[in-house]
DNA sequence: AGCACGCCGACT
DNA sequence: GTCGGCGTGCTC
């Protein structure tokens, strides 16, 4: 230390100095790990790093020295691994305690670092492959922000992990560019052509799809892409799962053959995702067909993004900050100057807002394609079962088990049932009026085990319930267990074979012959030649969901089977259970998924409900959720936001799986709402990022689980 | 999150 | 005068 400082400063300042000086005088030579000078890589001797730690006030970036034998390898998008931790400023003992050895991104290299302490070197490149392109650090930042979630998180969901093996290998060299496709089944809508013209010239047209019912969409799909392969830029699908993954596959291979393009999904292992992960990244292929994790896949020069069937809920990732596959991709079209293809059967609110805001172009089938591609719908509501005395004691009206008969002597039938762990709900036999709790008005259930029925939300048992409505005292269960109209089926067509797919065992395709096939909502086999009638018997089950999406869910289920059946010009008859009056009956029956999209999403607009507002949740115990908002509304709320509840969650769920946002088994755990007005969304994600990063500065650790648009609001 | 630093009371 | 409590703040 200095006799000066202490005769020319005050004292405060004084001992600062004195501390500077303590640094400066020991530093160089005592402390192991920090660079001292000697041989430092010229030109750009630092690396600023992402450091790999999922904590939100790390969400920085930290500055290493490089040295002159890491200055080849470490450039940016790099492995590292650095020594990170408080223990490195320990000066006085000169040792290096703690702060072990952490993974990192190398994110730039600079001449300089504006940091003042002095820089601990990295540690190791683990590998040179440049992983983190600036595109793909460009637009994992961009889904932190838009989920008020850290940075590290995102690039754990984007970047796969390494096999060192894998990288060993050169990627194979990229083919020549393809020419562009035939317009082919896309002729069937009126823009079809004109939209894989714009991709093959090289314009990013923007497009909200709603695909006719048959088996085409899988083509039209590879079309798209071959289209914006033709251009010479990169394209990308992200579908619901493995199947419709494996259909385009397959679709873009008859079209191209191999090499133009790479299958990501969970079905390959580790080893042979990274080899195509990094097939990708070098640019060696150009297209990408896979499930949610490949919508962060850095496809080079990205031409378009599409997504397939974005009412799907496996496109939400169930890891923090749980960004949805359509926002993602809505991002990269955006930052990375691409088309963008959204398709499906039917249209989501979310879809009939990017067509309302103009932000994208429409591309439906006129009413005469529609007409000729769709089945016969017919419905049976409550009021014909209720009249139909056979339905009462056989369980399935009779008219199912006519259009049943009739249509095997063609081909197929599809039996849609509800999924198992479906609570069937009860409803009075007379009226058909749903059986509620006399306590609370809650659903009553008939639960494993227990023969007199309970309520769904208070649990208490009605030992002896009466109708409301009627008087009437006898229930009927309004759902038809799976296995049983299964066992049912057989035994009424005994010559006919059964079939059935779902969860355990799900059926790809079967054939043209006549059969029985048994499946749950979303595990519907594609038929050769398609189903000669679906029936489907899970209205009830679906919409009685509790569930905004309820009504767009029910019709997306309903159309994933429908339309896997023959169009009505070949007699292909879909029968619905539910009743004709309800919005999405129609919508099936009209074949009308655009239209009844908009009228969900005017009502939507009206309720200021999402997506047209913008929603954040606030799950945990009530003390932490009550602290979070209050710090969210200190970090200054968007103009108009609304704070909705608490209300409590329901800890643990009889009868289905447990979710995030569950409560932990015997706590109670609330949950808010924040609700901000259409363009106030960044604002609400920056507040919420504020105020969980006040949350851990103030050590408050107990739980809260934020989520930006959460999917399942009641 | 760890972990060290530092500013308070109880002890030799 | 020294040891050690935990509250505060930093980690390149």
């Amino acid at each position: 230390m200095s006799s000066e400082d202490e005769r020319t400063n005050p004292p405060g300042e004084q001992l600062a100095l004195i501390r500077e000086s303590v640094r400066k005088a020991k530093e160089p030579k005592a402390r192991r790990g920090t660079w001292r000078g000697a041989d430092l890589a010229e030109g750009l001797p630092v690396a600023r790093v992402l450091v790999d730690k999922g904590v939100l006030h790390l969400d920085k970036y930290f500055d290493y020295a490089v040295p002159a034998a890491m200055d080849a390898d470490a450039q940016p998008g790099v492995r590292v691994r650095v020594r990170f931790g408080a223990g490195a400023h320990n000066v006085v003992s000169g040792r290096r305690e703690g702060g072990g050895l952490i993974d990192g991104f190398v994110v730039a290299r600079l001449t300089e670092s504006d940091y003042a302490g002095p820089l601990a070197a990295i540690a190791q490149v683990v590998s040179p492959e440049p992983v983190l392109s600036p595109a793909l650090l460009r637009l994992c930042r961009a889904v932190a922000d838009r989920y008020a979630g850290s940075l590290a998180d995102v690039i754990q969901l984007a970047v796969p992990a390494r096999h060192g093996r894998v990288e060993k290998k050169p990627s194979p060299e990229p083919p020549a560019t393809p020419a562009p496709p035939e317009p082919g089944t896309w002729s069937r809508y009126p823009t079809g052509p004109a939209l894989l013209r714009a991709l093959g010239r090289g314009d990013s047209p923007r497009a909200v799809w709603t695909a006719l019912p048959g088996p085409h969409w899988p083509a039209e799909l590879a079309a798209a892409i071959a289209a914006t392969l033709a251009s010479g830029r990169g394209a990308l699908a992200v579908l619901p799962d493995g199947r419709a993954a494996a259909r385009v596959d397959a679709a873009l291979t008859a079209l191209l053959g191999e090499g133009h393009h790479v299958l990501l999904t969970a079905d390959s292992g580790p080893e042979a995702r990274y080899r195509r992960w990094l097939a990708v990244s070098r640019g060696a292929v150009r297209a990408v067909v896979g499930t949610r994790a490949a919508m962060f896949a850095p496809v080079q020069d990205l031409g378009l993004v599409a997504l397939w069937d974005d009412g799907d809920s496996s496109h939400a990732e169930p890891h923090a900050p749980m960004p949805h596959a359509r926002d993602v991709l809505l991002l990269r079209a955006t930052e990375e100057r691409a088309a963008f293809l959204l398709g499906g059967l039917i249209r989501t609110v979310e879809g009939a807002q990017l067509v309302e805001t103009q932000w994208a172009l429409p591309v439906d089938a006129s009413r005469e394609e529609v007409r000729a591609a769709a089945p016969l719908v017919r419905t049976i509501g409550d009021g014909d079962q209720a009249r139909d005395g056979a339905a009462r004691a056989a369980r399935l009206p009779s008219l199912a088990w006519q259009v049943a008969r009739e249509a095997l002597l063609r081909g197929p039938v599809l039996v849609q049932v509800p999924r198992r762990g479906y609570v069937p709900r009860l409803a009075c036999e007379r009226c058909r009026e749903p059986a509620r709790c006399g306590q609370c008005a809650g659903p009553l259930e008939l639960t494993d085990g227990s023969s007199a029925p309970q309520c769904g939300w208070c649990g208490r048992p009605e030992a002896a319930w009466h109708c409301q409505e009627c008087g009437g005292f006898r229930l009927r269960a309004q759902v038809v267990g799976a296995r049983r109209t299964a066992d049912e089926l057989g035994r009424a067509f005994p010559k006919v074979p059964v079939r059935t797919s779902g969860r355990d065992g799900i059926l790809g395709a079967v054939t043209g012959t006549p059969a029985l096939v048994i499946s749950t909502p979303g595990a519907e086999p594609v038929a050769e030649g398609g189903y000669a009638a679906a029936l489907l018997l899970d209205g009830w089950a679906l919409l009685n969901r509790p569930d905004l999406r309820a009504g767009e869910e029910t019709l997306r289920r309903w159309t994933g089977a429908a339309a896997l059946v023959r169009p009505a010009t070949e007699g292909g008859t879909v029968l619905v259970l539910a009743e004709p009056t309800l919005r999405p009956v129609q919508a099936l029956v009209r074949w009308d998924p655009a239209g009844h999209a908009a009228r969900e999403l005017a009502e939507r607009a009206e309720l200021g409900f999402p997506p047209v507002s913008r929603m954040a949740s606030v799950t945990g115990s009530p003390a932490a959720v009550a602290a979070l908002v209050a710090l969210v509304e200190l970090a200054r709320l968007p103009e108009g936001a609304a704070v909705l509840g608490p209300v409590p969650v329901s800890g643990d769920r009889p009868g289905g799986p447990r979710r995030a946002g569950d409560a932990p088994a015997g706590e109670h755990w609330e949950r808010m709402l924040i609700r901000v007005p259409p363009g106030s969304g960044a604002a609400l994600a920056a507040a919420l990022k504020a105020a969980q990063v006040a949350r851990t500065a103030l050590k408050q650790t107990d739980q809260v689980l934020v989520r930006i648009d959460p999917l399942d609001i009641g």
